[in-house]
RNA sequence: GGGUUGGUAGCUCAGUGGUAGAGCAGCGGCCUUUUAAGCCGUUGGCCGUGGGUUCGAGUCCCACCCAACCCA
């Protein structure tokens, strides 16, 4: 952000040299006739074409002069001679920077390389570039770059690029194919009384005119619940979550969440759902339902296979096989104590079944990488779900893992009022500040038998786009604030 | 919050106590089908910030800021 840069002072020299030959370095319009792509694609010799774009390289052959123009479709090479646009001219187009957007008229050629190019007659400047460009070669690598002026990380790496083209091509087919199955798509409040539906840390805000305070939503559950009270049957909302919590490769405060309901259905048409809108969106974005991860030198280090059906698992047989048979024969001492000997971090304020969870969460969930269903979790762990009528310890719910990380919660949703008031309070540990009473009258009126399911968008992201990192899933990642404040005026 | 690594030119990086460097970009020259164009010349630095040690610090010490990774 050096203002006083050599760089940058000689491109302010020259839009003031523009501006004093009367010329606008801010054009009001040009209208190219087509892409940089589709003139490659409808190459004709001779053909004329109008076409904008910034300029990304510049090869100086003294008398004429060949750029690259880069469009969002594509590049394609562009080439200027002394003799068709004129001394003055001339010098002007070679005097063009890195970065500029111009718009060119001219006709179609091919070099003695073969590179499809444009022979200019006459060409425009829309916009003058002020700052140099990053690098041509390494492309942009700083990470804080990177991520803090994120426009330069897309000009400079292609391959980014690609990963927001898909991430939005993933979005576009999750909505597609809730839709097809006449999912309602809904939005609700971020702000909210009391962040209710997971737990998790909120963020505060204060809303002036009313005089009180708003916390961001945690979670979408509660409102998408109260839809289906409303005779909404089939909902879905695909929104930003905010968690105060800690960041790191896996979790950004601001995070994007599918939630599912479905009236008349519970936790087993859940797994169908999300299995096969999993499925379809790998086959439809990325054409195949086996999934790469790469090192930085390109090896495949992991390969996730999403063919269906996913198999299930019971979450405590899966304790036992990894934990030992006798794992809930145990008393809750020895269960501390083999965990911790397991190697999983045990903090001394954990309740039994945290303990267990934990051996799920540190040595188990990171050994999933393909898709597997884990079913039937410690009832205290989910308080939103029904209690599963052959284990009554447990709930009717799933995990679904996949790439070592839960991607996708779902649950046969709690309909009881009274159960599901005694077991949110019993949560909220006497805080009856926490407790969504609306929420519980609404459930009081009725809510159909449902099941729900939450997808998480920015993980689903990572594990199809080959990402292992949720920020380069995530266009601007948090960031601890470093710009200054624009000063007020 | 703790640990590790890093922060040097616009970009990518060298530089282990003694005159701050390279490639690319930029600027000037030559070159009318180049494409990581080439050749010649050349500008550019608060070495993250602030202290300290030393005759002398990019380099050693302390604190802080920012980031990445690991852990909590």
């Amino acid at each position: 952000m050096d203002e006083t840069n050599a760089l940058i002072e000689q491109r302010k020299a020259k839009l003031k040299a523009l501006t004093e030959r009367g010329l606008n370095p801010f054009a009001q319009r040009f209208t190219p006739s087509e892409t940089c792509a589709q003139a490659r694609a409808a190459y004709a010799e001779g053909r004329e074409v109008a076409l904008a774009g910034r300029i990304t390289a510049h090869r100086d052959m003294g008398k004429s002069q060949f750029m690259d123009l880069k469009d969002q479709s594509g590049r394609i090479q562009i080439y200027a001679q002394k003799q068709v646009l004129g001394d003055e001219t001339y010098e002007l187009f070679k005097h063009l920077d890195l970065g500029d957007f111009i718009g060119v008229n001219g006709t179609m050629f091919t070099t003695r390389a073969g590179e499809i190019s444009v022979r200019i007659n006459s060409f425009t400047i829309l916009t003058k570039s002020l700052r140099p460009p990053p690098a041509k070669w390494h492309g942009l690598e700083d990470t804080e770059i990177r991520y803090r002026q994120r426009y330069l990380d897309l000009l400079a790496n292609d391959d980014v690029c690609q990963v927001f083209l898909k991430r939005s091509a993933i979005v576009r087919e999750i909505r597609q194919f809730l839709h097809g199955r006449d999912f309602l798509e809904v939005e609700t409040p971020m702000m909210q009384a009391i962040p209710g539906g997971a737990a998790a840390q909120p963020f505060v805000t204060h809303h002036k005119a009313l005089g009180c305070d708003f916390y961001l939503r945690i979670a979408l559950e509660l409102y998408l619940k109260r839809l289906l009270v409303g005779g909404f049957e089939r909902v879905f909302e695909l929104g930003r979550n905010f968690r105060n919590e800690g960041i790191s490769r896996k979790h950004n405060p601001e995070f994007t969440m599918l939630e599912v309901y479905q009236a008349y259905g519970d936790y087993e048409t859940m797994m169908e759902l999300v299995q096969s809108l999993v499925c379809h969106v790998a086959q439809t974005v990325l054409g195949t339902l086996f999934i790469e991860h790469r090192n930085a030198e390109g090896q495949v280090t992991r390969t996730i296979d999403l063919t269906p059906p996913w198999p299930r698992v019971r979450y405590k047989e899966l304790i036992r096989e990894r934990a030992g048979a006798d794992w809930f024969a145990l008393s809750p001492d020895e269960r501390r104590q083999r965990a911790t000997g397991l190697g999983a971090e045990i903090a001394k304020e954990y309740e039994d079944f945290e303990v267990t969870q934990a051996v799920f969460e540190k040595l188990i969930e990171p050994t999933l990488i393909n898709p597997m269903f884990v079913t039937h979790a410690p009832k205290q762990l989910i308080p939103l779900a029904k209690l599963s009528s052959d284990d009554p310890d447990t709930v009717e719910v799933f995990e679904c893992c996949i790439n070592g990380q839960e991607i996708a919660p779902a649950y046969s949703e709690q309909n009881d009022p009274v159960e599901q008031r005694e077991r949110l309070e019993h949560q909220a540990g006497g805080e009856q500040q926490k407790l969504d009473e609306d929420f519980l009258v609404a459930l009081e009126h009725g809510m159909p038998p449902a099941g729900g399911m939450g997808l998480g968008i920015d993980r689903l992201c990572m594990l199809l786009l080959g990402q292992e990192s949720i920020r380069d899933v995530i266009l601007f990642p948090q960031l601890r604030p470093q710009l200054q404040p624009p000063a007020p005026r």
